[in-house]
DNA sequence: CTATCCTTCAAACGTTCGTTTGATACGGAG
DNA sequence: CTCCGTATCAAACGAACGTTTGAAGGATAG
């Protein structure tokens, strides 16, 4: 029963994801984490050293290579000649959108991750700032430099807000499935290019 | 210091609003919101019998002007004729916006809906949706006869999604102070008009 | 073999949680 | 005045929480 081919490290941070993104934070207990991993409830303790680490190793887990596809994506934008505000905002949803529709836990991060955005919690955006803010300013200068008419403090509101709705919204795709009929990749580029639209014209309004 | 204008009921209202908006409902305790309120530990259990009902009553405190206004303004929207989406979203969004720019506490609610949004908790879900899904539904069959070819399914989840991203971003505004030489009601008529054509896009999309 | 390190385990720690209790004060109604 | 329903209070209830402890495996190195 306890046996998985994953080790009691990677069983703990999936079942953490799962029920966090139920129950938040708060309202998940490691007795509830560590039952369905099936390990001791020590074992949190002993392997992540707090429910607090906890919740940051499993934001690791999944951040660094989104963060990283998000980062390479942008730089090919800037490489290209001409590049649009949709080029950049594809560079910055695609990925996201890959993970929310990944079929190992992904939908569960991504609700994981919408529900981090609403609370507002200091500690966490302190975390998500230090360790995932580079990228994050990266897109923030490009997008300065594709809409000079609105002003520093208007932009970042505004993408703070996008953020979060797309945040919100592709949460919410990862738990319906698409249509029957259709490929997940047609999903996927249908998905994306609604998204993007969606965002520029949040972006572009006067 | 105990004393106020206000009543233990309706102090406790007001600091429950407060801190689940900003800790959520598991982790904001019936100790801190009484202390808060200035009230003794067990008169929540003595007005309200419950946390939980205490949660319902802070939504219904706000929900049923709420749902009252959208009624009453998609009243107006179909006796006219001619009305477009527009006017539909806009039945919807402003009462919202009107409420998170409220100065009593309007955007403390706000950040607790769009928290009660991404929590997916079905009891609460089962709570909205007896309580107040029958304006909802009401505004599903308008929007469905202004948007015929779209499948029922479909527009039931863009819905979902655009009422989440909606209260979402509400409640973001409810924290970001206007620009400096902006009336309040040009700031308010700007806002609307931004989501609204914002929210009929993703509707309107293929 | 023994020794060592990493991991797992049951049990307990003190704290905080939502809820209940029983006493006390107050304020009209009879 | 007494009586009675409403409201508030300090105190306690058992349950659940995150965390710590110390002992017991189990593999590897000498």
């Amino acid at each position: 029963m306890s046996a998985s081919q994953f080790s009691t490290k990677q069983r703990i941070l999936g079942a953490a994801e799962t029920l966090f993104a139920q129950h938040g934070f708060a309202g998940a207990s490691l007795r509830q984490v560590t039952n369905a991993a099936n390990v001791n409830l020590a074992a949190v303790n002993y392997h992540f050293g707090s429910k607090d680490n906890l919740i940051e190793a499993v934001f690791r887990r999944r951040l660094d290579a989104l963060n990283a596809r998000r980062h390479a994506a942008l730089s090919r934008v800037e490489a290209k000649p001409g590049a649009s505000l949709e080029d950049a905002l594809d560079a910055f949803i695609r990925p996201a959108l890959e993970l929310a529709l990944d079929r190992h836990g992904g939908a569960a991060f991504m609700r994981m991750l919408a529900r981090a955005y609403a609370e507002h919690d200091e500690r966490l955006r302190t975390f998500l700032s230090d360790n995932y803010g580079h990228v994050l300013r990266e897109f923030a200068v490009a997008f300065h430099r594709m809409l000079p008419h609105l002003a520093k403090e208007e932009l970042y509101w505004r993408l703070d807000i996008v953020a979060g709705a797309l945040t919100y919204t592709m949460a919410d795709f990862g738990l319906i499935k698409r249509r029957a009929g259709t490929s997940e990749s047609a999903h996927r580029e249908y998905t994306v290019e609604h998204l993007v639209r969606f965002a520029a014209a949040g972006l572009r309004a006067p």
